[in-house]
DNA sequence: GACTTATATAAGCACGACCTGAAATACTCG
DNA sequence: CGAGTATTTCAGGTCGTGCTTATATAAGTC
């Protein structure tokens, strides 16, 4: 499964978004999601595996607890290959910063269209 | 339809990547996928179109060719979405910096692994 | 206009991803 | 050990996505 793939999942990029803010068990994970989300417990266990079983995030049990974290690989991996796209806009920047170097009055809006990042909150 | 969902598809990445090279007939893409792929000419312009509908790429009318090339907006999201993760991997250059800063003598290389993300080439 | 080339759209089918409910595993406590 | 809680695994059903073939649109050529 490519990491692309993992990521296709909306529910699996808000367990990631909270494994970010530190380690969490499987049950926190769980009851946020839940939420959220309205899928069965089962569902998220798979997700989680799904992100185990692709190296996104690293298991370590605390009794009868799992203590899910995030693992960097991948999402690196992702980061790489954005790279070769990262011109695209941190070209306008520089063409924004020249244009104020020249002293260009007429001030474009950095941001062109707005769309919500946020799919919860 | 997220930014996530159409780079989970490995034919849309692919043509993604061609068009970073600079803008790209329909045709020419087709070619190039069709070879790699093994997929009909529709099914080429079908995730073409996905692109388009998601603003990852732009078109331009060249005669009867359909001239396309990388759009930035929905990549720059996905950076962005990227960006709280960063410092899962920065952390190390982080890391080492700090050590640096304490004076540590034990030097460790600053450039790790290097591994390649071309999935065609 | 008839014909060819370039590209897009439509209709239908198939496979896999994701969900659910049920059951299994694993740890803890008495 | 038996009961209880946390979590994973399993089996089955549903729906969306991506494929194919057939066809439409549009632009060039003679």
């Amino acid at each position: 499964m490519h990491a692309f793939d993992v990521l296709g999942d909306p529910v699996r990029r808000r367990i990631l978004e909270l494994l970010a803010g530190g380690e969490r068990s499987s049950g926190e994970v769980t009851a946020v999601i839940q939420q959220e989300f309205g899928i069965s417990q089962p569902a998220v266990s798979q997700h989680l595996r799904v992100l185990r079983d692709n190296g996104f995030a690293s298991v370590r049990a605390a009794g009868t607890r799992r203590l899910y974290a995030v693992e960097a690989g991948p999402l690196r991996e992702v980061d790489l290959w954005l790279e070769r796209f990262r011109g695209f806009w941190d070209q306008r920047l520089d063409a924004l910063a020249t244009e104020l170097a020249r002293g260009k009055r007429e001030r474009r809006p950095a941001t062109e269209k707005k769309e919500t990042t946020d799919e919860h909150g």
